[in-house]
DNA sequence: ATTCTGACA
DNA sequence: TGTCAGGA
């Protein structure tokens, strides 16, 4: 058996999500909406989250609370997915991934910031 | 008991 | 974003 927990399996709640992540769950709703995630569904339609989508949320929360815009999150994920195809030969986790990308919006963030001094 | 979607006094 | 309705 793997040591490797499966971040991948669907099996928390929203109530749980709301807890760990402080997030309303109209919020949550809504970054599914404006398409910045997508959540497994249980058979009664009830969303059901993984390890990963926690751990997205999270990080869209921190990008949010830094002062991107949906747009952006949105845009920089995109980048996310593709470099992911590419990369035949390494693979990068979600993780390495969001860690890669937050950098590079707060890099963004503070060009932006330099043109409004 | 919980969550879902749509809508807005 | 909050919140309420009406249904699953």
């Amino acid at each position: 058996m793997s040591k490797e927990i499966k971040r991948d399996l669907p099996i928390l709640s929203l109530h749980v999500i709301m807890a760990l992540t402080s997030l309303t769950a109209r919020q949550i709703r809504y970054y599914e909406k404006k398409g910045l995630i997508t959540y497994h569904r249980s058979k009664g339609n009830q969303r059901i989250f993984s390890l990963n989508d926690l751990d997205e949320l999270v990080f869209i929360k921190e990008m949010l609370e830094s002062g991107e815009s949906i747009k952006n999150i949105q845009n920089y994920w995109h980048k996310h997915k593709n470099m992911q195809q590419n990369l035949t030969f390494k693979t990068i986790s979600d993780q390495e991934a969001r860690e890669i990308f937050r950098d590079e919006m707060m890099r963004d963030l503070e060009v932006g910031k330099n043109k409004l001094d």
